[in-house]
DNA sequence: CATGAATGAGACTTCATTCAT
DNA sequence: GATGAATGAAGTCTCATTCAT
């Protein structure tokens, strides 16, 4: 690695942190080692603890990195349609690698063993539920949806049936066959909005 | 423990199967460790390997065991009133403790890590798609669902909400709640049945 | 195993001892377990401890019987004609399983660690060589050796000849090319006894 | 330790071959402890691994060492005085400690247990016997050996009693008497060796 | 900055031995 | 006499972490 590159600091960590993310996910947190890490990129065990204090920093900075991601992802929807929305988010989704694909999962996995990684992922979460909220929120204003549905509740259901297909997708089911069971599940929530209702 | 009871090698696997789920689920796979798993059933390390060959076998014989029981359970599905049926199916869920309530999610974690266990659940996986899509199959004959819908999609899409809905319930989604959006969107699913088609 | 039977105990002892001698040559001796050679029998470890102490009792015995046995053996030689009598000494060898024909290199393994077996090693050497050093002498009474010859002196070389020998069988050497060694190798001394003093 | 020594790496391993050498000796290679040996040097466990992959990879480099060694004795033999030469060779012999001087016997204890230990002492032997052979055949070359003996059985039988020899030292022989017992039966052999034929 | 050497705690696993039945 | 269950000590190995250079 070059030294007097300014922002070089920011680079490392970021370097350091892609491979962390992609072998936690692969091997897992416990069995991904510092050693894999570091041999991934090329330097040696010690040179890790310059950029992260310990494992768990590195674990809860490569969280934090990839729900911000997903968040910023979240913040390009716009209500004009948003079924077309919805599923270009998804399809965007499916261009990631695994390891940002999949990782609210792979952190679900952490939130029992680590306080701030849960603190962190239900922060996000309430963060893309407000999102979700306020374009449905938008949608309701101008009367494309039921006036009668609950956005909160909504939003948290397609959450759901969101990370439900993605766990599938885990599981083998193919990336067209999940783009249409997500229409297809959105647009009968949309059509149905009134029956989410608190 | 009693010695020579009938049957007291199975008891003996069960109640170390009932520590390892939990710890497994509340720890980790890797973070549980087989000191902790003996401690909490009042026996010493070694005598678990009387009755697992080693750790992983430990893990296969959990998920086996749980996986199994979620089949047992949807095989008491009836398609009298599929709602009212699903609506039951997950209050019953709600029974149970975490670690078998959320062994589905908890298990995908370790696919990636472990053969044997993504074999497993990759078949109960399916099995699970076969009994719901029956079920569906017989509400299409009685004509109460449309002709057009894929029992197949349908089911899929039906578990991923499922799925989706622990993992919230996970982060801490209230058990009223979730059960509402449940049945919410399992209604808009029969609803609009016609919309999942291959 | 029958119960009434008289002698039974000794019975069972020489079967555990049996089955134990060929383990600890084949796995050696740490590396044969006490439930290894309980399996061989068909019965459980437990059974064992109420023949023998501990294993390293076990072993002891093992090594007294297989040593005692060697020494019986030499007892028969003859000093008729040394040759044709080592000869046939050696033949009578080969026809005996590894674990025995080699079980004086395989307790010299042992000597190291275990004082008990280092002491029956050497009791069971000093009798061997007195064995054959008044077999010696008898021919030299007979002036079919020549005088100078001493017996003690030839009869170690002997014997080293022949552990040697051994050794290079346990390394693959045949039983036919190692037969032809002896006898040339003792015929070479026995006409060059003269070279054998003290 | 220093650290970026030159050949640091080398160094250490060396010391860690002596120890284990020394200590797989003396108290047999399951019963001398990873442990057993850091400690010997001064380091503790952890560190072994740095160098050695596991266990029995040490215990092969510690064979292949130490068959190395002897051969490089045995490629220092000259024909000129063949008697000479096998006397110095026993000689210099005597001066090793005993971890070295007997591995050959050692070893010998492993080969039933592990195959690459068996395949490098077969490897080893068969050099062995070579080297002889090659001296040998130089001594009938100049008319100083019977043109009917078999220089490869030759070389056998020598080894054997060689062999042999050793294996009476470690039962208490002493060096003195083993010496002359060794001169007086490589002498033997001389001077009958056309009874080493083929 | 980076490294390579070292540590030490802790994990999994094996096994001789004991003992109630 | 025999067993099956249990123990606990000990051994191999891994790995996050530290630190002198």
């Amino acid at each position: 690695m070059p030294k007097v590159v300014q922002g070089y600091r920011k680079q490392a960590m970021d370097t350091i942190m892609e491979s962390a993310s992609r072998l936690f996910f692969e091997l897992g947190y416990q069995e991904a080692s510092m050693e894999d890490i570091a041999r991934e990129i090329g330097v040696t065990k010690g040179t890790l603890y310059l950029y992260f204090k310990n494992k768990e920093e590195l674990l809860y900075e490569v969280c934090k990195k990839n729900l911000k991601l997903l968040e910023d992802s979240l913040g390009k929807l716009t209500s004009a349609d948003i079924l077309e929305s919805a599923k270009s988010f998804f399809r965007s989704e499916l261009d990631l690698p695994d390891h940002l694909r999949f990782h609210w999962i792979f952190a679900l996995g952490e939130i029992n063993k680590n306080q701030k990684v849960r603190k962190i992922l239900m922060e996000s979460y309430e963060n893309y539920v407000k999102i979700i909220s306020s374009r449905i929120e938008e949608l309701k204003g101008k009367g494309l949806i039921s006036g009668e549905a609950n956005s909160r509740r909504l939003s948290l259901t397609m959450i759901a049936l969101h990370n439900g297909i993605l766990m599938s997708m885990m599981q083998g089911l193919s990336e067209t066959e999940a783009s249409e069971m997500f229409e297809a599940g959105i647009r009968s929530f949309l059509e149905n909005s009134d029956k989410f209702r608190k």
